[in-house]
DNA sequence: AAAATAAATTAGGTAAGCCTAATTATGTAT
DNA sequence: ATACATAATTAGGCTTACCTAATTTATTTT
């Protein structure tokens, strides 16, 4: 069982699937330089080699898409990423802000038995600590109808089931709000000149949140 | 927090190690290379640079020997790995021939709370599914007295503790042989000629073992 | 002790994944 | 259309961790 993959090509994978979720279209050499904290320079040098591979498709100065193949990689990257940050929270008793980077390199461990099992002892969940899909072992996932906060209307009442910006200083900020996933929200009232939210936490506390927060604050229509 | 030690020191460090804790005195370049399936000569580069870090002591011709750090981080290696394979024997289902190689990847994940919580959901073992000691957080082991059951003599009455031949062949046979740690073993009798033991298993099945078996297997007297 | 053998080192290279500096391509403003 | 700014690529290097072939050192055998 040889690797096919090697660490800088997983992380490659996974940056411009992440860059291409969140922008659409194709992913410029700036874009995953960025991304990934490497120069611009060392970026087209390894762009070539995965096109070379046919990881990715790749136009000359217009950036770079992932293929079928590297698609499929990037996605089984993502689901070991989720299922070892549920495994972190539910048995390890980490904080949802301090398994990011744990997780970071345990996406990297091969091992498909490894995987499953760990898939079998969680329970088969369908969302990591911070709401987001875990793609099953065949790179599929149902996706749900969250929106972002913002996006609802007075009198909206909503499930907080993700988040759009996954900062430790916005997870932080939640914990401190007391604001967890699964919470029932209740738009009362929208302010108009700054789209900052009054909202009702489960029926009970009262919350003011800015536009920055209900911005990346996604939810359900209940 | 930067990584201080490269993913081939480590291993370097580790196999530095188990091969001094087998063959004492100092490892050579060839025992290394052997161990790690690397080119002597590419042996005796890294050693040099090991050497400079003073992660080891290095006697050009003779050898090389673990400095205090070295020993330190080569023991956090090995903690890592042991609580790694008792949680996929306990926790995932994995048997114990089949969690070496995933242990060999989980064993450089780097978090000092990640392992120190491991330990913790593990109940804080002692030893690993082969027996094997785990050392605690500062490097500490508990020897135990445990020996080959080569050195029983007829009469004896032991427990198996563990196994001085790590090899999946070697711990199949045993699972195939309903042999399994903890075993209470009663040596009935000792055949002169190949040295051959004929046991009894838990007080119930018999069972004949050559030499090469019990000269692997590692036992206490009760 | 000399010769033969085995082990270790040195010398010179390679591939992966980065870097900086220089150059070229693309998009925007005038 | 030209000039300017930004993005991308090319060229040339570096480090890590390997390699093979040649040489030197250590250990055995005769
Ligand atoms: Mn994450
Ligand atoms: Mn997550
Ligand atoms: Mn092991
Ligand atoms: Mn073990």
């Amino acid at each position: 069982m040889k690797k096919a993959t090697s660490l800088a090509e997983e992380n490659y994978l996974k940056a411009i699937y992440k860059l291409h979720e969140r922008n659409g279209a194709m992913v410029s050499t700036s874009a995953l330089a960025e991304s990934l904290q490497v120069n611009a320079a060392s970026v087209t040098d390894f762009i070539k080699k995965m096109a070379a591979k046919k990881l990715i498709s790749y136009e000359k100065s217009r950036g770079v898409m992932l293929t079928e193949k590297g698609r499929l990689i990037a996605l089984s990257i993502i689901r070991k990423h989720r299922l070892w940050e549920v495994w972190l929270v539910t048995n390890l008793g980490f904080k949802w802000d301090e398994v990011h980077e744990i997780a970071e390199q345990l996406e990297h461990v091969i091992s498909d038995e490894l995987i499953e099992q760990l898939d079998k002892h969680l329970g088969y969940p369908k969302t990591d600590p911070h709401g987001d899909l875990i793609p099953d072992a065949k790179g599929r996932f149902i996706k749900n109808s969250s929106k972002p906060l913002l996006d609802c209307a007075a009198g909206d009442r909503v499930k907080f089931t993700g988040v759009a910006e996954h900062s430790n200083s916005f997870l932080q900020y939640l914990t401190r709000s007391n604001i967890k996933l699964g919470d029932e929200l209740l738009v009362e009232s929208i302010e108009e000149f700054d789209k900052s939210f009054q909202v009702k936490i489960n029926n009970k506390e009262r919350k003011l949140l800015s536009k920055e927060v209900v911005k990346n604050l996604l939810v359900m229509l209940l």
